[in-house]
DNA sequence: GAAGTAATTCAACGACGGTTGAAGTATATC
DNA sequence: GATATACTTCAACCGTCGTTGAATTACTTC
């Protein structure tokens, strides 16, 4: 049952996590979470949207780790929802790793004119 | 025709730039264009995906400005793909200010009864 | 325990988008 | 000009996922 160690530029995981994020709703709740909002009422007025969507959306965030939930300690009805700050730094750095630019290789095709010319000239110069 | 000058924190423009990245295949070619792999046919072997899904998916990469598109100089019908690399910065810059964990407001609550907690202990400590 | 409130879960709908095979375009070669 | 090659465009299918309204859970208050 264990998945292969998915390295941090594992494409299938990536998209995974950025599916979360690609959806206008789910940035607005986070948005403005990470201004300080915090209760599920407020969100619904200031997005305009219904209680079970913004449960809904919540709820891919707090699969997605991204959010964090508590309960009201006087009164257990409300539930405050909160950034997790660790899985935030996290997604940056894996996002920063995968589309480093220093990643960028020159170009080498491999096929066609150019890449059969490419071929001749590394022959030519390390010609072992 | 003009739209609002989005702001680079604008959820529904982020949106549309993440739904081109949430998509596995597109990172694999993502990443091999980043390794320096170019032509559709060395994609398509690498990927072992038919030429024309390879096509659809650089079309929109192309269109998100992702992608550059090249003709060989001496058999026109060879097409050379390339990562765009200010596009690429551009959007390392735009996701990481969105997702800027610095922008992570305390907690105020504004509703509930941690809300009124914080509404009077707002008004004993500014009466103003 | 009954009524009320905050939020979630459920089931059904509908649209967007990735996939597929076939047709079409552009360019080069014989 | 006919054939071949590299790639794109088209049309259709189909699964996924956001949306919606109703039902349900969890908790508090009367």
């Amino acid at each position: 049952m264990k998945r292969a160690p998915s390295s941090p530029l594992d494409p299938a995981a990536l998209a995974d996590r950025l599916k979360v994020l690609a959806e206008p709703r789910r940035l607005r709740i986070l948005n403005l979470l990470m201004e300080g909002v915090q209760c599920n009422c407020e969100l619904g007025d200031a997005l305009e949207m219904a209680p079970n969507l913004i449960s809904h959306h919540l709820s891919v965030l707090r699969q997605a780790g991204l959010v964090d939930v508590t309960r009201d300690a006087v009164d257990a009805r409300w539930i405050y929802y909160a950034i997790n700050r660790p899985a935030l730094d996290e997604l940056n750095a894996v996002f920063g790793a995968f589309f480093d630019a220093a990643r960028i290789q020159p170009r080498h095709p491999a096929c066609g004119p150019q890449g059969a010319l490419v071929r001749v000239t590394e022959i030519a110069i390390a010609p072992k």
